[in-house]
RNA sequence: GCCCCCGUAUCCCAACCGGCAGAGGAAGCGGUCUUAAAAACCGCACAGUGUGGGUUCGACCCCCACCGGGGGCACCA
């Protein structure tokens, strides 16, 4: 290296190398659980370890380091933990493939995973790492799943689920998407299975409430989703008594048009279907059932399919007409949805519209919306209207009003009450695969389901590989009979342990409270810790979590405070999501062999170049196009801010008071404003300002006050600061040349002198009829009546007004004359 | 089909409570330096804010409709 390139460039790879070692040493992003400081939790959604990091850790960590550097450099004590969600299928699959332990893959992974995290310079506290395949955590997650147990919140039942074909397992319904499994993309069918569930269902009222309280500082749109999942409707059950003797409630939201209820329509796939239908129908609906479950879900979603189903032969008496309906089953109403069983409108519900004109039956229109009578338009109206053939209802105009009204009927006459409803299901948590924690549940022919003691957690997982893993579609812990084989701790009699393994979901919905007291083998977590320094202040991950994650964490967090653990009810006080890292505006993928490799770009740029371009390109939620970024710009930037350092000849600690009052104004201005610009999550405008600043003070040094001058060194030390949020290893070698210890990342936030932020003058602009007319200096202070006077007698204002009546001014002082004249 | 977010210069993006459309970067062009090039430094351009209405003294910003892009929900009674 020549000496020219000396002054103007610095050896990226050396740079990084240099100061991985020294901070090693410093070891300065520990947090302290007995800190005096005000505390805060800076969380990043923990990754599965697939191999090393990419792109796309590389965007979220960058940005998480911008708010846990920050909150340092402010004062604070950071809680900045970071682990490894280790339990899932690639784990098992490569282990199959490989004929190997799942561990082999999953734990070096981890260390490829932590030693880019380390030259990556993110500012993890990774005394606190732990990895939830780890058997000293998924004790703690078994741990958990007995309380629940013990609460009556984990249950087992039969019911018909959602099965992969090709992973050979169940899923929760949030992991159904479009019909297909989530992971790995295959169409799912039904199953019915004895499941373990989790019932969330009796929280699904706070986990809507809360999201009230959550809506200011968490991004709209997972407001949004977790609102539509939950699916709060509010209607009324209505009791029918059948012909049968049987009663059956239906729910709906419309008991309003009860008056045209003309028939009543169950689910297909329901148990009341089979105890409803009469005996010569019985094997006309065995038959349409059976069809129904061979269809994949993919075909029960498409909404303009052909309506079927089977009379079921009994008829329902509609308990305000006394009208007797007939009954069908259909698989357009779901077993597990309301009660299974529905009263069908026809002309108020399109639905039910398109079932009456498949099988013929009655259409009555209870409501007059003034459009055309939907028996004939076959358009079902549901707006507001007139009832009529409505009994009690009729003449009545307004919708709430007639609901309502229906809602008295009914329960006057017990025949039904108001009733919400949720689309929340509980949440169906076995797997029937190994790499996960096994579910501690030993079943006994005589005591039934029997939760593993305490003292003998955790239930390690037996040790199998590579082909005893394979997917038979049975647990592939059934196969390890030594382990499977055990007593009942109740009886002490021959039982079997429970085969499956929890969703890991489960394992991912109370890491950050574990965080607080990674290593305590007595507890699952140290409450006065946890309540200490939760809930988390921010929590940044992708929005691909915005139900199934964040739900299930909430869900948790809930839980726990009923239990006493903790002294809150929601785990993540502020949410970012940020955006997908795409390439010429499409996810990268080795399909389409559009991927951008991190390793590659690290080696080409460096470290704080990557960081810079991702926080810079956008807003933390916008998608970044790689194609249309430009780390080299980046570089350039950093070596021109590096630069400065070297110019700075005034000593370290020199009296800044006498220094140039320009420089000095825009070192204050860029410092105040980048505060709000970090707590706003505006780090690309932060990263804008620093430029700012950097080309002010290039100008001053070569143009200006000159190198010497106290204001440069006091705008050179805060880039450096500035910038150790975004480029830690440039921003430690400015600060080294400066002439300052390491590390500049614990440097302090640099104080600002008020003083600097008032303006002397401002520029005041004057309007006539909107246009600009005049620019005039004026104090920051003027009086609106000062500056009104001021810009009526100025030259250029006069000549534009000649002829002309003033009819109104308007004076926004210091900034602003517009004068209407006419 | 219903709901939410976003459309600013060639590109990525700023613009405070409704008050001069431009902070920053990329690409481009020109200059200084250089035998030359790169780097560095200096400078120059480039849009009237997707479209059409409305409110206002004044609209990128608020309201309505439409177009385009992204996302959520969707046979949930």
């Amino acid at each position: 290296m020549s000496d020219q390139d000396e002054r103007t460039t610095y050896d990226v790879e050396s740079v990084q190398q240099k100061w991985q070692q020294v901070w090693e040493k410093l070891d300065h992003f520990r947090a302290d659980d007995d800190s005096p400081r005000d505390k805060r939790y800076a969380l990043t959604m923990f990754p599965y370890p697939s191999g090393d990091l990419h792109m796309g850790h590389a965007e979220v960590f960058a940005l998480h380091d911008v708010i846990a550097r920050y909150w340092w450099q402010r004062g604070y004590e950071v809680l900045n933990p970071m682990g490894f969600d280790s339990f899932g299928l690639p784990a098992e699959n490569a282990a199959i493939k490989n004929d190997e332990h799942p561990a082999v893959y999953t734990y070096g992974n981890i260390e490829t995973s932590i030693a880019s995290c380390r030259n990556y310079a993110t500012s993890f506290d990774w005394s606190r790492s732990f990895n939830t395949s780890d058997p000293s955590y998924y004790k703690w997650t078994q741990w958990l799943f007995l309380k629940f147990m013990e609460r009556g919140l984990a249950y087992r039942k039969n019911s018909p689920v959602n099965w992969c074909p090709a992973d050979q397992t169940v899923l929760a319904n949030e992991q159904v998407v479009d019909g297909h499994c989530e992971r790995c993309g295959a169409e799912v069918t039904k199953r019915e299975l004895t499941q373990w569930y989790f019932r969330i269902t009796e929280y699904a009222d706070e986990l809507l409430a809360d999201l009230d309280t959550l809506a200011p500082t968490w991004p709209d749109r997972v407001i949004t989703a977790q609102r539509n999942w939950i699916g709060k409707s509010e209607g009324a059950h209505v009791d029918f008594d059948m012909s049968n003797g049987q009663r059956v409630t239906v729910y709906t939201t419309r008991p309003d048009t009860l008056w045209g209820a003309t028939f009543m329509v169950v689910a297909a796939d329901s148990k009341l279907a089979t105890e409803l239908v009469t005996p010569d129908r019985s094997a006309e609906l065995a038959a349409y059932v059976a069809e129904v479950r061979k269809a994949s879900d993919i075909d029960r979603l498409a909404t303009d399919r052909p309506k079927t189903g089977v009379d079921l032969g009994v008829t329902a008496t509609n308990p305000v007409t006394g009208e007797q309906l007939p009954v069908w089953a259909s698989d357009y109403v779901l077993a597990d949805y309301g009660t299974g069983a529905i009263m069908a409108v026809p002309a108020h519900d399109q639905r039910d519209l398109d079932f009456a004109r498949e099988m013929r039956l009655p259409v009555r229109m209870v409501v007059d919306t003034g459009a055309e009578d939907p028996a004939v338009s076959f358009v079902a109206t549901t707006g507001h209207g007139t009832y009529v053939n409505s009994g009690p209802l009729d003449g009545l105009t307004d919708k709430a009003t007639g609901v309502h009204r229906a809602i008295e009927v009914l329960e006057a006459a017990q025949h039904g009450k108001g009733a919400v409803n949720f689309r929340l299901r509980d949440w169906l948590l076995s797997r029937q695969r190994y790499w996960g924690a096994p579910i501690p549940v030993i079943h006994c022919p005589v005591d039934g389901e029997v939760p593993v003691p305490e003292d003998q957690l955790p239930v390690l997982l037996p040790e199998l590989k590579g082909a005893d893993l394979k997917p038979k579609g049975t647990s592939p812990l059934g196969a390890a009979r030594e382990w499977v084989e055990t007593t009942c701790p109740t009886c002490g009699g021959p039982a079997e342990r429970d085969t499956d393994t929890m969703d890991t979901f489960v394992d991912s919905s109370w890491y950050m409270f574990r965080y607080c007291s990674p290593h305590d083998d007595t507890q699952a977590f140290d409450s006065a810790k946890v309540n200490e320094w939760m809930p988390c202040d921010i929590y940044i991950g992708g929005v691909e979590h915005a139900v199934l994650h964040l739900l299930y964490a909430r869900f948790f967090t809930k839980v726990l405070a009923d239990m006493g653990l903790v002294d809150f009810r929601e785990p993540f006080a502020a949410q970012l999501n940020q955006g997908f890292v795409i390439n010429h505006g499409k996810k990268m993928s080795k399909s389409l062999g559009n991927g951008v490799r991190l390793g590659d770009q690290l080696a080409e740029f460096g470290v704080d170049a990557i960081r810079l371009t991702l926080v810079f390109a956008g807003p933390p939620e916008d998608d970044i196009d790689w194609a249309n970024m430009s780390p080299d710009g980046s570089l350039r930037f950093l070596q021109r801010a590096w630069r400065l350092s070297g110019d700075v000849t005034s000593e370290p600690g020199a009296d800044v008071t006498t220094g140039d009052l320009a420089l000095r104004r825009v070192t204050a201005r860029t410092v105040h404003d980048a505060t709000e610009l970090v707590e706003g999550y505006r780090f690309n405008v932060l990263v804008a300002r620093v430029m700012e600043l950097v080309n002010a003070t290039r100008k001053a040094i070569d143009s200006g006050c000159g190198p010497a001058d106290p204001a440069v060194r006091e705008a050179v030390e805060a880039v450096a600061i500035l910038l150790s949020l975004v480029a830690p290893y440039t921003a430690e070698e400015m600060w080294e040349r400066l002439g300052h210890e390491p590390s500049v990342a614990r440097a302090g936030w640099p104080a600002v002198d008020e003083a600097l932020l008032v303006e002397e003058s401002v520029t005041a602009v004057v309007q006539v009829q909107g246009k600009v007319r005049a620019r005039l200096e004026v104090a920051p202070d003027i009086s609106e009546v000062d500056l009104e006077a001021a810009a009526l007698a100025d030259e250029a204002v006069v000549r534009a007004l000649e002829g002309k009546t003033v009819r109104k001014v308007i004076v926004r002082a210091p900034k602003l004359v517009n004068i209407v004249a006419g």
